[in-house]
DNA sequence: TGGTATTAGTAATTCGTATTAGCAGTGTAA
DNA sequence: TTACACTGCTAATACGAATTACTAATACCA
């Protein structure tokens, strides 16, 4: 029997080269632009036309193998599963997913775990399914973070750890961002400021925390411990935050309250509404992240929008730079968010 | 000089093998348990060991090479990237990376972007990049389970798609939902009942629709156009939705406002406070997914809770069955959801 | 005229694993 | 005594692409 091509299988560079009559070599030369060969318009354009009749595609295990490489960047979810979803995330990955397409990669996605196990994040890599890691949601002595430095595994992290430890991140100003809400308010007349904000312990809260008291400090107001309400991100902690500020007496009760996510916020805006309290009159809310929800919230809540979209580009780009061994330092980024002011922190064009 | 094992280099079954003193094959054999040899526990002990000490991890690219297979399922998002996030696709995503990671596969994401452009699709799977496909969002004429059937590719959809096409689904019955809901009001005394659901089209919000309207004549309510508004998945959605019904003469405004969603659900409780209407006591509400939030609004809202991480389990199985080539029909299965009834559709514990 | 470059390729090898075919030695049933 | 099966392995090959090393033919230059 003639040695049929056989048809069930999908197509390889052989099969290509044996219909343009050249050698499988020549194919990968074109198909890669190899440096160093020339191949003359006339035998490409045969190749080529193989190619297309055949409608080959390279195959990513052989091509991944040889060149001993991986077309995948691997994200972990620590969050136990949708319990709270969380935009920011879900628009930081879209953002990063979009920038590594360009370069040809694609997105492995895990679930973690325990934040404190690290075991799936060097068995991913030393088995050489992925390059490399992005990481979001760290924290001081972050053990993944750790744990990718120690193995020397290129990783890109949304958000910092250690200041002594040297790796790529990106984050944004989240001093910077409540220090802006915090001076907005006070320039709308607020004296007196609530902080609703998460539990101890996360590093974006401590910079939101730091933003606020630097914001009284430059508006000239002493800081009072009263004002500051702590509990889970969620949409309860906002209602309890506002319950126990309006517990406080007359001169020392808030008149403005300021949380540290849109979905404290919005916790905030239902209790009010159910204390008759008019939100935007009587009582500035301002929230954090600007999500989908704020403009369309009565009133519409006045946010911090970050630039999260940058962020995901700007990791992918370090990221890959590390892979590529480019010689790029390996360092940190810090944005800038912006301030989008709404009727929940006073109407629109009315000063008081 | 002399064969150094090559120490910059991840070790491979070969050096595994030297340094027990067998063949690679018999590596193979033991860390496969393959079939059919005999393997003495001294011998096995010994590799076992070397393992240990090279501390020797398989590499993906080649197995997968070797075995024509792939360790990774697809996911596409097709949403605009974090402008709506989505609770209920989180909590599925992260039931099928879980039940996926159990059996040695993992979850690549990318990005679908039009719903229409099916290539990336097609292109993962011929590249050998992906086994098959988990599908979210489906509709009527899918063009992306078109693809996938016309190009015999494994796939398993979250939602159901045209009834003359065979493949492998899983829903939850929002016919059966939201006829528990209007049950539910009716049974609570209401009589006019209204809707706000999502624009024409979608193949779940006619489902909903459809027990919207099967709960009405089980409950010998004849139904009223004006009830139904229609609007995209937003809180905007909600508050518009109660100011239109609010606007219909006495004798016609719905006492109970059904949601298709919790988010715009939160639309109407929004209004609702901004308006003085005391939803429980003077309106009833309610949503749809049961979603972190619901339990945390005031008053905690009444939902239709849906077995998501079941679809997940079940979808995964039956992908995985087919890319295996079990013996096991390819079918759909419909879940039933669960009423969650809280305040917002009546003090509970009260019936009036 | 010889020597070197350039062009247009090809053959052979490699990446790390799975798998097929087979071999030497021992036991065992006919 | 032969045939056969089983044990405990190994050698060789294949998967599909990238890469290195090479060749044959022509061109160019002195």
């Amino acid at each position: 029997m003639a040695e049929e091509p056989r048809s069930n299988r999908r197509p390889s560079m052989s099969d290509v080269a044996r219909l343009a009559g050249v050698s499988q070599t020549t194919v990968s030369f074109i198909l890669n632009d190899t440096p160093g060969n020339s191949i003359p318009h006339e035998t490409r354009e045969r190749v080529l036309a193989a190619i297309r009749e055949l409608d080959y595609r390279p195959n990513v295990s052989a091509r991944n193998l040889r060149t001993q490489s991986t077309n995948l960047i691997g994200y972990g979810f620590d969050d136990p599963g949708g319990v709270v979803s969380h935009p920011v995330l879900d628009q930081f990955l879209y953002s990063a997913i979009l920038s590594l397409e360009e370069a040809g990669y694609h997105l492995l996605t895990f679930v973690a775990g325990q934040r404190t196990d690290t075991a799936v994040y060097e068995e991913l890599h030393r088995r050489g399914q992925v390059s490399g890691y992005l990481v979001a949601n760290t924290n001081d002595n972050d053990p993944r973070i750790a744990c990718l430095l120690a193995n020397n595994i290129p990783f890109a992290s949304f958000g910092r750890a250690n200041d002594e430890w040297a790796f790529a991140w990106a984050d944004v100003d989240g001093i910077s961002g409540m220090t802006q809400v915090v001076a907005h308010l006070a320039a709308r007349g607020h004296r007196r400021i609530g902080l609703i904000t998460w539990p101890e312990g996360s590093k974006a809260g401590s910079h939101r925390e730091e933003g606020y008291a630097e914001g009284l400090r430059a508006a000239g107001i002493a800081p009072d411990p009263a004002w500051l309400f702590r509990g889970e991100n969620s949409v309860q902690t906002g209602a309890a935050g506002l319950s126990h500020l309006l517990t406080l007496p007359d001169e020392q009760r808030p008149t403005a309250v300021a949380c540290v996510s849109d979905l404290i916020a919005v916790g905030v805006l239902n209790a009010a509404a159910a204390a008759g309290l008019a939100v935007g009159r009587e009582l500035a809310v301002t929230g954090y992240d600007d999500s989908a929800l704020a403009q369309f919230l009565h009133p519409p809540l006045t946010s911090v929008r970050q630039p999260i979209a940058a962020i995901g580009r700007h990791l992918v780009a370090a990221l890959l730079a590390q892979i590529r061994h480019d010689p790029i330092p390996v360092q940190g980024v810090l944005l800038e968010p912006e301030l989008i002011a709404r009727a929940s922190s006073g109407e629109l064009g009315i000063r008081n």
